[in-house]
DNA sequence: GACACCTACTAAATCGCATTAGTAGCGTCT
DNA sequence: AGACGCTACTAATGCGATTTAGTAGGTGTC
């Protein structure tokens, strides 16, 4: 009898490999290879047979040892690049991976998830990624108006999907084919969809309080703001931006100093949920009824919308949805088709109770 | 000169080998992997040559053919077993993964994270990564008070750290050492600061709204509750914990029903940032002042809590901390360390606005 | 019946690294 | 001078798959 301790010293079982499948079938490792990547070169009665005898074993291929002779990982890879600070409460991310995943799980592809501090350390990660062969491509999120990625992307040759917005063109002449396609929403329309709902319910002055300012779809929304309120006749002084860092702090400082002047939007629109109750937060502490004195849109929805008080009105979009899409458009990528750009479902607006028409004083 | 079509078509750049290196440093490839990894065998004189060479190649350590000769992927997993629909607001885990990676990235150990929508699939998924040797350890989340976890990663021999409490053990006899370690929080002692906070501002009667009911944290501040509620000479009747979800929905629902009850709490303590804002916002909407008639505290503090109206009372966590913690014992585990059980810093409650004496009717 | 041709397989090379087993050269000790 | 040990290396093997290059054995053809 072995003693307890050193029964549980065992080593744990050992993996099956395809020898092991070879010899219990009693063929070749090749026929077997053959046989599980449904390649010709075995008959049908052998396949069947060596099939059965990989179940039995509960046979799974090493990655590694596939990867190494396969020149692929199976995994992508995704980096988010966001000061631990600001890491957020925005459902944004989860969702997105969790539309990425139902995509990935299905072809075997596993994904590698990194958070780190800011864009320099995201370059880094790609090259160690690439040199060490661990992902196959990458899914890069919060393309920037002035975007490194593209162009290190392509230098190094590694396939990817710029998520939410068509990023900055690689410079010309590059080395390698740009391996990058694009998945974005059409932020401009989005943007013109709120102002009719605003500028319906009789808002002129409105002030939209957008994300971090290097980003790409801040820049497409502000540039719609204006466009769309040049196009309604709105006075371009009432109708502007400003942009913060996304964090509630930011959000609640930037709604302070807007209702501090001397003639306060009528209407906000934040470009995340968070700064949204985060400013309907600082109205309410100052006794302005929403959306009584003041109107409130959040640009993204969550769970932080329909529980804030009054429910805010926001921009609903199909985040998981737009996982799928992504994920998709980098498999077919590395499956050898041409670099594309998509377009995702367009946002729609939820109107709730935190918009109303503006105060009669106005 | 060749056509742009063409140009771009050329294959990005081949990755440098040891075999690279080793020809042009004028070594067998065997000194320059003896170089590289710090092993005894050459003399610092050729040790610098070669590693300025792989410096200037660019060289890093194909991860499959390491993972494939060295038996380890330098690779550790995380799932996280949630429904899409309460995929969440919650900060918790970007801030854990945040944390996990700070002391991974060090040891250039990547880190594989996977929603999966339920326990099973996450189950089917470690015997994936296992069978496919694509990790090395996983990270256990959201212990359960009947959890098949631990015996599943025994069986496997999955090193593994269980992170948020003392996980059930694993079943008697196992075939394998179970190389499982526990990273977890006093919750029984984080509940009675809470009640101690209540019970001196007067609140005789207390409800906790607790989460997912078979989650192991669950039961221990459920149990705690009741405890210290005892210990206070507390009516067992008046302070009492329901469960639910975790969602906003269910955690306003519970709201609604304490609130309809004949004797009403004067206070209570939600499980997480989401319910307890959703709950704040359900007595707004009835009219109902906080703290005036009813405190409310969160457990975990978020952006959330301090932007909600009042801010609320909420208990913080380090949770990047916990996930340092964690990430370090297991790689600890996987360096052949004893499994351990290790707690975590306290967490503290910080009081703001959405806490105050009961009102004086009661 | 010699030849080509296909099918169904096997043997062997390969991927990039780690590691074990040599081996040459040199100094030391008796 | 021969045995010994040490240093600093090289050669060879293995990890577990994929893939290419064979090779029996059968069939068809003129």
């Amino acid at each position: 009898m072995t003693a307890p301790g050193e029964a549980a010293r065992r080593k744990p079982a050992r993996r099956p490999t395809i020898k092991d499948i070879a010899r219990r079938a009693g063929v070749s490792e090749s026929a077997v290879s053959f046989a599980l990547n449904d390649r010709p070169g075995v008959s049908a009665d052998t396949r069947a047979r060596i099939r059965k005898v990989a179940d039995e074993l509960g046979w799974q291929a090493n990655s590694a040892a596939r990867a190494l002779s396969g020149e692929r990982a199976d995994c992508l890879g995704l980096v988010l690049a966001r000061p631990a600070r600001t890491l957020g409460v925005e459902s944004f991310f989860l969702q997105l991976v969790s539309g990425i995943q139902e995509v990935l799980s299905a072809r075997r592809t596993a994904l590698l998830f990194q958070v780190v501090e800011d864009l320099d350390t995201e370059c880094a990660l790609y090259r160690r990624w690439w040199a060490e062969r661990r992902v196959d491509g990458v899914l890069v999120v919060d393309p920037r108006t002035d975007d490194p990625r593209p162009a290190l992307l392509a230098a190094l040759g590694l396939p990817a999907v710029a998520i939410g917005g068509p990023a900055a063109p690689a410079p010309t002449g590059p080395p390698t084919a740009p391996l990058l396609s694009t998945v974005w929403a059409d932020d401009a329309k989005a943007m013109a969809r709120i102002l009719d709902h605003l500028h319906d319910l009789g808002h002129r002055r409105i002030v939209h309080i957008a994300g971090l300012p290097g980003l790409a779809h801040t820049a497409r929304r502000i540039h719609s703001l204006r466009t769309e309120a040049v196009r309604r006749g709105l006075d371009a002084r009432q109708v502007r931006s400003v942009t913060t860092d996304y964090s509630d702090a930011e959000g609640a400082e930037a709604t302070r100093r807007l209702l501090d002047a001397a003639a306060p939007p009528t209407a906000i629109i934040y470009d995340n949920d968070v700064m949204a109750v985060a400013g309907a937060s600082v109205a309410a502490g100052r006794g302005i009824p929403v959306p009584g004195r003041l109107s409130v849109v959040a640009w993204d929805d969550s769970p932080l919308c329909r529980v804030a008080h009054p429910p805010l009105t926001a921009l609903v979009r199909d985040t998981a949805g737009f996982g799928r899409l992504a994920a998709g458009e980098l498999l077919a990528l590395l499956g050898g088709g041409p670099p594309r750009t998509v377009e995702g479902e367009l946002p729609h607006l939820a109107p709730r109770e935190s918009t109303g028409p503006p105060p009669y004083d106005n």
